[in-house]
DNA sequence: TTGAAAGCGCTAACAT
DNA sequence: ATGTTAGCGCTTTCAA
């Protein structure tokens, strides 16, 4: 299984190494007739050079990592797609890190995300994108903020949604306590004065900021917010589920329901359609995200689109722009979210008596 | 930007590169003393070992490559989640490669294949994994084909659900004509006669297979197959959506409808609904794939699981057992599927007159 | 227990 | 236009 290297090339074809890595990287002239010998024993030979020792040299490897909580969640496919169009364009290669938040305890989860920062230095990637995790955390430990910290100093990074004490990182955001209110005033602009919010994690910043749109949006519209409408449980479909359900068993029902992202919003649905209530017509619901899948339930859920491929097109813009210093590399992007008006929301029904 | 290396580590600590090497690989006995002085001083400077470096002499890379068609259909994070899991027990890191077949003509597609395969063997990865793409291909062509069979002989290959002509590919595969014939079998079991097929393309063998079991069902239930209610034309919700409603303009409609895959069936819901059916009373649908979204739409879809996880799983056991050269290693994993009754299945409709 | 030295496969001066 | 040679940062004989 000997593979072949530029000296068998070079031997076979009368010529030094050096004159085989001309012809393979095009920095200077050969002449025309050695560069067809040699091109021809290149694929004769389907000779590919080794990148390892290609990169060890030029410390370059054109690979970047990125290292995400959980694929299995249609968000992060999404914005890894958009990371992939962006990044191949400049030649990139994709480490996936996934630390598979969905089946661990929560501390094992940084602990493997340290683990992957640690793989990827080793590795050399050129740069490292780092989305949800601990990055998402409302208050973040020191020592897991220094890490990632320490990280910088490295080697380029970018987060896309999230933040770090201790640093200024670069970043890629969605604005998301726009997307709060915003979502939040399209029902109150249909007449809802009844509205809670269920979904994500007290801990996490995404869900404070979108809660805090929430009240900015209802306190602005003059409405109470009734806090035990309120309620932080998770972001899946059937924590979804269980929240709304609880949510339906109170004394007082509200008519409109704002979901931390489209997964609860699929699971509040329904909820509600097994306890015989009709979506929209007798409580509004809607999601946060953008993800496909909320087109495709019935009834397709009215949503804030997080522009996840963009979020990922423009975090690769950003770390490419790092890596290649182009100095003229923004550290803060925003992003704003898009109201995307679906099936699921409908003006109140009259209130009864 | 300099970054430290054994060198630096050796002259610091007094002893030469080669000790350094040793307490990092942990490779022959080191005096406690000396070792503890040079671990001291990697932490100091967090020192990395140099990953290019090191494979280069090692010839081992820890890092397996992962080519698929579309990372934002469902079903491939599902399988890399399974992946994932197994091969990170062995210490292998992921290339994600995706073709992005979602918006691209399929010649571009086939095309990054043969890019990410050169790429692939240029990083030189201990293994490569292949789902989608060109091995779904009932006919693939001699030259695509061949390149395949070419890395094959250069480094540990795996297939995911598909196979290619001129080679004995190592193949883990889910028995799609079994799944189809399953949940055939399940419609007539309720006491549907008039079936429907729609989904997927002709040319892919997974289609192909897929609708042979359908057929064999049938026949073997003496039922009729009606060629004008097979309909292939895709694998999103969109395209289920089209089909559906194509089919429910014809003078006579059918009592249930076996789709291709969980998107299809989910789109082919919404066409049903839209129409003013109710499924499954009016019409039953399936689905096939497995995917949790599956689960999340109303009402939920039955359907064929693929066993997306264990496939992934069973893919890079196999592929370690391929690199590590344990000996045992399968040529071909069959997994059988599995019928998951949910609710948009049910006993048809009295037949009116 | 430790060191010296020879590479791994490639690129990049520096010569010619 | 082409060859020589010195590394890139590490591991691994072979000696000591």
């Amino acid at each position: 299984m000997k593979s072949v290297t530029v000296y068998d090339i070079a031997k076979e074809a009368n010529v030094s190494v050096a004159t085989v890595s001309r012809v393979l990287n095009n920095t200077a002239p050969v002449k025309a007739s050695t560069r067809e010998r040699i091109q021809s024993l290149i694929n004769k030979y389907q000779f590919q050079p080794n990148a390892l020792a290609r990169s060890l040299i030029k410390k370059v490897t054109g690979m970047i990592g990125i290292i995400l909580p959980d694929i299995t969640n249609p968000f992060f496919p999404e914005v890894l797609a958009g990371l992939e169009q962006e990044a191949r364009k400049q030649g990139y290669t994709f480490f996936l890190c996934d630390t598979g938040s969905s089946n661990l305890d929560i501390k094992e989860q940084y602990k493997r995300e340290t683990q992957y920062l640690n793989i990827l230095m080793e590795k050399q990637v050129d740069g490292i994108i780092m989305i949800g995790g601990r990055i998402d955390l409302h208050k973040c430990s020191k020592e897991m903020a220094k890490e990632v910290a320490e990280i910088n100093k490295r080697v380029p990074l970018v987060f896309i949604n999230g933040n770090l004490p201790g640093a200024k990182f670069h970043r890629v955001v969605i604005d998301e306590e726009a997307g709060g209110r915003m979502v939040t005033e399209h029902l109150i602009g249909l007449g809802h004065r009844d509205i809670a919010f269920i979904g994500g994690y007290s801990q996490m910043s995404n869900t404070v900021e979108r809660l805090q749109g929430f009240r900015m949006a209802m306190e602005r519209a003059g409405l109470p917010v009734r806090e035990e409408w309120i309620d932080h449980g998770g972001f899946s479909v059937q924590r979804g589920k269980n929240m709304m359900g609880r949510l339906l068993e109170m004394d007082t029902v509200p008519t409109a329901v704002v979901c931390a992202n489209d997964l609860v919003g699929i699971g509040a649905i329904k909820a509600a359609v097994k306890s015989g209530l009709q979506v929209p017509r007798d409580v509004s619901i809607t999601g946060v995200d953008g993800v496909p899948l909320a087109a495709s339930v019935i009834p397709e859920l009215t949503t804030m689109s997080l522009r996840c491929l963009e979020l990922g097109r423009a975090a690769a813009s950003v770390l490419h722009g790092l890596i290649s210093k182009s100095g003229d590399v923004q550290t803060l992007t925003i992003l704003q979210p898009e109201l995307v008006i679906r099936e699921s929301t409908s003006v109140p029904m009259q209130k009864e008596a």
